[in-house]
DNA sequence: GTAACTTTCGCCAACCAGAGGACGAAGCAC
DNA sequence: GTGCTTCGTCCTCTGGTTGGCGAAAGTTAC
């Protein structure tokens, strides 16, 4: 099948697009009511998208009590490729045009490899995915990497976490790989985005989405709009210090965030509370795999283990803490806490809530919902399809 | 002399003051240069701006090389109030339309007094203002207030340092008894305006501004506009922990950023440092005058005593390290700092910046100004005024 | 001092895009 | 079948852009 190489030729075609792409089908006369647009420049814009075959109709609308309505949708055969790419983990997944996932891989890998390896992975997937019969190529992609991103360029600068990615030109790589535009952003941003596009976020302008994983970042939408900051390292929660008293953090400071609650640092805890002896529900698990990881420690804690509740009661704090700091500076509508902690849950959130109610303004926390992500594991894909169908739907 | 009733009736025009706001007087080429609108448009646009008096003719402007053309400015009879209360102190400035100040009043005060006697205050000033022959009336009022307002309706809400205050209608109150357009919000949202227009801010879109007075907030400006957060209180900084392990705060919680470093805070531990001998130097300015305030220490810190200059230090530390936490979420291009501890001057920057250039990512602070704004006590009257004009200056 | 060039301004004609009304087609309810 | 509703197309009208032209008023070159 052919790609489809047509761009909306002017803004009221991409926010058709949008339309279509977050509505699913539609008749004309419901595009109308959502558009600020006449009727006869809408017949116009929509046939000129059929003629580029970035529409395509689709049968009969329901009848609302009159004369039936042809309707439309976005082409069938688009397909859009999304990657989030963690320090241990890669996903990927495609979706149609209205971002609805048709299927997805999980792997595991290791981000110090440095991109070469990576990519030769990642293509492998897409590869996968495409010989499953769900796609017979890609529209777009969108890609999610664990660190800071100059976003215009698509490219990794100064990674912490990712040795050798720094000035890696990923979008031109990958876009001549995949033949098709790529966009590439902080796995952060992309998991707000998508928790704001099909998760808990739905509907709210303002938000923090705070992801725990093996660093700690924050995406931060404003206005809809994912707030990058002026070099593109807006969000970098993760070296904020919680105690000045605190631990030696990697970077050299103390008492960093990252350094007493990650994933890294949590692993680290809980292997070392299983060796002291403090819990015996750590030690078999550690027993069994030879290495601890936060899912551990979740278990743990599901288990009632009582030094696993307290890691994520006192981590909880921390990250409450940091947050309270964020909620008062930016008085958001939602914070969204996802990643891989999140296997923590309410006992994290519950110490969370309680610091940030404490310390934050009662203005700031009065309708401050403090939930987890709604989409889990799936958040950062979801977020880089829609990424890179912001950037297809807009004009060229 | 009859005052100004008309609005900008569309976009366009709503531009066009804004232009000749920030640029001055132009000739009518100039302004077609720098906005996006044919030439018969703009003159239709111009001629309908000049029949509601609005703009007027200015002679002719200097030829660049041609047919001399006629200039335009705004109505020159235009005049705006800016008014930033302050928990001990009223300022109330009047500007032409061009926000010049024509005028400037300075008068001690207590916010505690509550609304009814402050702004008997203020309407006094600006009575005072008129009778000097700088205005014979306001086309518009700005008014900043230290606490947290719900900025559509000009309402202070909850402010912690203003009992008495609380759901006060200033906006509508004020329009009244000024007979025109008034617009309310937080005085540090008004200082980083007044920054962005006249000050060290200037075309800078993205910007934390933060004011060390009584106490202590953050405006911050996204994308040239004052962020507000959604239910108005974003910038409250002054609650962020700086030590676990810190002093008491008003606030029930433990080492609040202002419990330890604000106005308030300041002239208690220098009056300490009085009392108990630490310092000769504070001890003869604590005898003079009876009370100590922070220009008291600023002026001890000037003369190189060393209690002063220490706590300057470590105060710049402690507001430091919560300037660094920011600049890592926020990822400004600048950072302002004014308000009353400003008179600190150096010592406080050099510490803040070495906290902020050890503690965030060199990709965020690579490029990153720490300055102290240029405005002094002027920015918040002139980003009152500012604030009054965006809106008088937008369709109605 | 004069001629040639430049720049601005106002006017007009041609043209184009989009809004909104009219109208017929298609479907539903009774 | 009759009346009502909805949908989609056609058509007109308005507002705005573009480009051209000439007058006015400067500057520069000679």
């Amino acid at each position: 099948m052919r790609r489809m190489t047509a761009r909306p030729a002017n803004t009221h075609q991409a926010h058709l697009l949008r339309l279509l792409r977050d509505g699913g089908r539609s008749s004309r006369a419901e595009l109308g009511e959502r558009i600020q647009l006449s009727r006869s420049k809408l017949a116009v814009e929509i046939d000129r998208l059929l003629e580029t075959g970035l529409v395509a109709t689709d049968g009969f609308a329901a009848s609302r009590g009159g004369r039936r309505s042809h309707s439309v949708r976005l082409a069938p055969g688009l397909r859009f490729l999304g990657v989030d790419i963690g320090a241990t983990s890669i996903d990927v997944a495609v979706t149609n045009g209205e971002l609805e996932v048709l299927g997805h891989l999980n792997d595991s890998t290791d981000v110090k490899d440095g991109p070469v390896a990576v990519f030769e992975q990642v293509l492998a997937m897409a590869e996968k995915l495409k010989e499953s019969g769900l796609a017979e190529g890609f529209d777009g992609v969108g890609i999610g990497v664990p660190g800071p991103v100059r976003f215009p360029e698509g490219v990794p600068v100064a990674p912490p976490i990712m040795p050798g990615w720094d000035g890696f030109p990923v979008r031109e790589a990958l876009s001549q790989e995949f033949g098709c535009s790529v966009m590439v952003d902080n796995d952060v941003n992309l998991m707000g985005l998508g928790e704001q596009h099909a998760g808990v976020a739905r509907s709210v302008a303002d938000f923090l989405c705070v992801k725990i994983g093996t660093g700690i970042g924050c995406g931060i939408i404003v206005g809809g709009q994912v707030y990058r900051g002026v070099t593109g390292c807006a969000g970098d929660i993760g070296h904020i210090q919680v105690d000045p008293q605190g631990r030696l953090c990697a970077c050299g400071n103390r008492g960093c965030l990252e350094a007493h609650f990650s994933g890294a640092a949590l692993a680290r805890d809980a292997e070392e509370a299983a060796h002291s002896g403090r819990s015996a529900h750590l030690a078999v698990r550690l027993e069994a795999s030879g290495r601890l990881t936060s899912a551990d420690l979740a278990a743990a804690a599901a288990a009632g283990d009582p030094v696993a509740l307290d890691m994520a009661r006192t981590g909880g704090e921390r990250v409450g803490q940091v947050i309270a700091g964020l909620v008062s500076f930016f008085n958001p509508g939602m914070v969204v806490i996802g990643g891989g902690v999140t296997g923590l849950g309410h006992t994290l959130l519950a110490s969370v809530r309680s610091q940030v109610y404490r310390r934050s303004l009662p203005l700031a926390t009065g309708n401050l919902p403090i939930v987890l992500g709604e989409l889990g594991g799936m958040a950062g894909v979801i977020g880089a399809t829609r990424l890179i169908s912001d950037h297809l739907f807009s004009p060229a």
